[in-house]
DNA sequence: GCATACATGTAAATGGTTACATGATTGG
DNA sequence: CCAATCATGTAACCATTTACATGTATGC
C-alpha cells in the first residue's frame, strides 16, 4: 500500500555500487560538476578503461542523488540552457571509499580480435592480417596518447595512482604491438 | 493469429553475426555438438577471450536453428538425458565467414582495476596493493595455464591461428607481471 | 549560412548474468 | 552416501547502447 511496491532497485544505499556509479562519484569527488562537464572528463580520464553512454551518465547521477550520495542544484543561465550540478555528499564518499576495498574479480576479458583469429581458419587471411594491423595501429595511437598525457602529467601526490594507470596503457600498448608484429610475421 | 506477431529480431539471417553466435558458430564448424559440449569446449578454448554463460548459450543455438545456421537434432539416451546435437548448415559456414571479414572497432575496454586504481587516493592504500597483487598472481596462473597448453598443443596447420591467441595471452600476462611488479613498488 | 559547443533528457532494444528448477548415473 | 557429470531450460534482473528529441550561442 503506502509505497513500498518495491520496483527494480529502490534503494542502492547499502548495496554496492555498479563502477559507473563509482566512476562518477570519483569525479564529483573533486569539485561539483553537471553532467556535461562529467562526460568531457571521462573521455580525458577514466575514458581509457571505463567509458559509459552520455545517457547513461545522466540516468546514473539521479540514482545518485535518490540515495543520498550526491547532491543536485540547479543553476539558471541566460545565454547557455540551465544546467545542473552534481555534488558528491560525506555518504557518497563513504561509498566510493567502500567499493575501493572491495577486491577485484578476476576479469575474464572480452576480445573480439581473438575470438575472430582463433577461426581464422575458416575465413579470408587477407582479413585477419589486416584485422592485426588495425589492432596494431590502435595500440601506437594509444601509446601516443598516453605518452602525451605522461608529457604533461602534474606528478604531484595525487598524480601518484593517475599516473599507474598510464603505466598499464604503456604496458599494455607495448605488449600489443610486439605480439602484432610477431603475428603479422607469422600470417605473412 | 497465424504466427507473425514480430518478435525481437525476427531475422538475423541476414544481419551481423554477435560475437557469441559467431563463436558458437565457430566451434560447430568442426563437429556436431550439444549445448553442454559447448559449453565445456568454450571453457577450454575461446573462454580466455569470449565467454557466454551456459544459460546464454542453450539461448543462441535456437535462434541459430531458425535463422537456418544451424540444424538441430535429438538424440534419445537411455542412461542419461536425451541431448540435442546442433550441427552447422552451409549458410552458418557463410554467416561466419561474413563475420570474419568484418573489421573488428578499437575495443574501448573495460578494466575495474583500473578504475579502482584511478580513484586510489580516496581509499585505503594497503587495498590498492592487494588489488595489484591479487592482478598479478591472476596474470601469473594465467601465463601458467598458457604454457601448459603450449606444451601440449598440436602445431598442426590447423593450430596456426589458435596458436596466435596463445601467444597473445603471453604477451598479455607478462606485461601486466612486469606492471604489477613496478605498481607494486611504487606503492610499496 | 553551417558546424560546433553547450546542455539534458527519454525510449526502445538487447546482450548478458545469476538464480531457479529437475533428475538420472557413475565413481570414489 | 555423496559429489560430480550429464543434460536442458526458464525467469528475473540489469547495465548499457543507439536513436530520438530539442534549442541557443558562437565562431568560421
Amino acid at each position: 500500500m503506502s509505497s513500498d511496491n518495491s520496483p527494480i532497485r529502490t534503494s542502492l544505499a547499502q548495496t554496492t555500487l555498479t563502477s559507473t556509479e563509482a566512476a562518477l562519484l570519483g569525479l564529483l569527488a573533486d569539485g561539483e560538476q553537471s553532467g556535461y562537464d562529467l562526460k568531457r572528463r571521462v573521455e580525458r580520464s577514466v575514458g581509457y578503461f571505463w567509458a559509459p553512454a552520455r545517457s547513461q551518465i545522466y540516468a546514473v547521477l539521479p540514482r545518485l542523488v535518490d540515495a543520498g550520495l550526491a547532491r543536485r542544484r540547479q543553476v539558471r543561465q541566460s545565454s547557455r540552457p540551465d544546467k545542473q550540478l552534481y555534488r558528491i555528499t560525506q555518504d557518497g564518499r563513504a561509498a566510493l571509499a567502500a567499493w575501493l576495498d572491495v577486491p577485484v574479480a578476476a576479469e575474464p576479458g572480452h576480445n573480439v580480435l581473438l575470438l575472430k583469429l582463433f577461426f581464422g581458419d575458416h575465413g579470408d587471411r587477407a582479413a585477419m592480417v589486416e584485422h592485426v594491423r588495425a589492432r596494431r595501429r590502435d595500440a601506437e595511437q594509444l601509446k601516443a596518447d598516453l605518452l602525451e598525457i605522461e608529457a604533461r602529467a602534474s606528478h604531484t601526490p595525487e598524480d601518484r595512482f593517475p599516473a599507474l594507470t598510464r603505466r598499464y596503457g604503456l604496458e599494455y600498448a607495448d605488449a600489443l604491438i610486439r605480439w602484432a608484429e610477431w603475428a603479422e610475421g607469422q600470417l605473412a
